[in-house]
DNA sequence: ATGTGGTTAGAACGATCATTCTAGTCGTCA
DNA sequence: TGACGACTAGAATGATCGTTCTAACCACAT
């Protein structure tokens, strides 16, 4: 990847996260990424959806991998997801409450209205739901309990994210997982 | 409320809803509203943040009644709780996976930028977190770990519709309610 | 030196944004 | 009847939107 696309996506990567996809503009992108509209629209012919898409496969992947690593790093997998409640609080509050993935919200705001885009975070989604089955069989879960397990905890990391930026506290996200992690503690010892 | 007022209301909470914050216009919501500019501004001098904050609370309220209905509609909570994630993956698909709620959106999308919109959200959601707090706790749940599971049952129908919208399929809604509703159960139990 | 293809530069376009403003209509009560 | 306040009407404003376009730049091959 040349040095000047990734500039464009880096930028675009956080505005999306702060102020989302309708409320980013392509001028905040060029700006953000110190070049030119010429630039952005010879990288990203598709403008802006064309861009986000690109965002949201870059996105996925990262948390993905980020996910897996925490995972690989810990004792067991209960240890690993407590990890990533507590380091999910840690990164809400040491970032002003910023959106930590702009997936989600790209997802929210355009699902109705931009295909492409909806498809784009429903890969993303689902790789993760895969790679959380996976996980979850491995550490003991019955194969339908992993994943409505996976599913639930990508819900609770979207929703205590949500939650935490609208209370300005990591608290729900937090409590959440607490709730969450006891569950899978549970389902453990069957 | 005068009618006029009230048209405008279900049509931005309409709009809201289908495209977002940032994605709905005020001509929009003129046109949807069938009527003009200045009767907009005239119920709404604060323009279109003052509009959304009258449409979270109004949600906010709506849902907390629906919560409480439903649960008060049941032969037990648990029954209640499962009845709700049916509703919703029913009603998902029956409005062709429009978000139910505006609330969580625009929280999504303006929390970093319109403070006064991110505190009317945190009202709507601390409303229904003392709600469940309340119910999880009558049902028999010792009083942190009711407020920690009424966290996640927010963050799990939030993500829940989040997944669901972004498949195009009420399953991920299911799962993440199934997966909630046995860690209700396993509670109970204690 | 003379192209050549990838990249940068930024002005310009028409559309749409939220909001303001003045004028007019309507029901109600004096 | 007259007057007043609530409401409706919609044109107008200046800003900003996403995108397009032409010209220039530059490393490198011939």
């Amino acid at each position: 990847m040349k040095p000047s696309e990734n500039k464009i996506l880096a930028a675009a990567h956080d505005l999306f996260r702060e102020y989302g996809y309708n409320g980013t503009s392509m001028k905040r992108v060029v700006e953000a990424s110190a070049l030119t509209t010429g630039s952005v629209y010879h990288f990203y012919p598709g403008g802006k959806v064309e861009l986000a898409a690109a965002v949201i496969v870059e996105a996925g992947g990262a948390y993905q991998k980020l996910f897996e690593q925490v995972l690989d790093g810990c004792p067991t997998v209960l240890v690993g997801l407590e990890t990533l409640f507590q380091q999910g609080g840690v990164m809400l509050a040491s970032t002003d409450y910023i959106d930590p993935c702009p997936i989600g919200g790209i997802a929210r705001e355009v699902a109705n209205v931009e295909p492409k885009l909806r498809e784009a975070c429903d890969l993303a989604f689902n790789g993760w739901i895969d790679s959380g089955t996976r996980r979850f069989i491995a550490a003991g879960l019955e194969a339908t309990v992993a994943r409505d397990m996976a599913m639930l905890f990508i819900t609770t990391i979207e929703g205590g994210f949500l939650l935490a930026r609208t209370a300005r506290d990591p608290e729900p996200l937090l409590a959440a997982g607490r709730a969450f992690c006891a569950a899978f503690r549970s389902q453990l010892r069957r």
